[in-house]
DNA sequence: GTGCACCTTCCCATGATGTCAAGGTCAAGC
DNA sequence: GCTTGACCTTGACATCATGGGAAGGTGCAC
């Protein structure tokens, strides 16, 4: 199986799957003589893993690690759920923050007539930062 | 006053003011007879408003077109109000990107023991993808 | 006149991915 | 055998906003 295959059997490009073997991520793959790179089910069962981990947002650190717990049979899934965890506590992290970005952005918005003349409280509050950060009609 | 004085009152890093100005964010800063670079109130003000618009989530695109909208005194508030629309939608799409993310990784995780033992659904979802997709407990 | 804090420019790194370019390879058709 | 087109190879560069560091000049206080 060539690369392309494996590409499109597996949902992760060519241009990644080198990446990911030039960064350590995956092993080498094996070549025929000519220099092309080959894939087997195994390594598809890998690029396939690695497509769904990155679907849920892990990053490739994350995914070495996981990456390794699955192939230890040894593992504790202690381990990977604390992957998971940690994981999960990021993502909520930056939802708060674009939660706050977009309740901020909502609010001075409401308060913008949105027409011709050119006062705008969106424009206030990023030139002085005072101009209304409360809430005022909750 | 000298970039490391306009970094500390305005909050942006004197490495990211000679990035601004080096993509054309902000104007070129005066320079003294040395070549130090030098601001006042004026330039002050501009980074304040960036570091508040950054603090915002606005990229330096959308960022530089608020710079415009506000250095325009003729400006119409619709321009600014669907800039901040743009970006509601923005951030409101990561957002529910992540909240499906942390609700499936909440679904795996609540369903691995995190114990000694190697069974885990969240490393069978990553492997086959089938393995528990749907509700099963809500 | 020395030392230290600050400034200058320039280069490289992040993370994950895309794009492009120049060249080699394979398989099919003629 | 030769061409053609699809595929492969490596490598360099771009994104986006930011950080780090090196090598060297400047300002000021002692």
């Amino acid at each position: 199986m060539n690369i392309g295959e494996a590409a499109s059997a597996s949902g992760v490009t060519a241009k990644m799957i080198r990446h990911y073997e030039s960064i350590g991520l995956i092993a080498e793959a094996g070549r025929t003589g000519s220099g092309y790179r080959t894939y087997g089910p195994k390594d598809l069962a890998t690029l396939s893993f690695i497509r769904r981990a990155r679907d849920l947002g892990f990053s490739i650190a994350q995914i070495r690690d996981l990456l390794a717990l699955w192939q230890d049979r040894d593992r504790a899934s202690a381990d990977v759920k604390r992957i998971a965890a940690g994981h999960i506590e990021e993502l909520t992290a930056k939802m708060r923050q674009l939660q706050e970005m977009v309740m901020t952005l909502q609010h001075l918005s409401a308060h913008c007539q949105g027409n011709d003349r050119p006062d705008c409280p969106i424009l206030e509050r990023l030139a002085s930062g005072t101009g209304d950060g409360g809430a005022c009609c909750d």
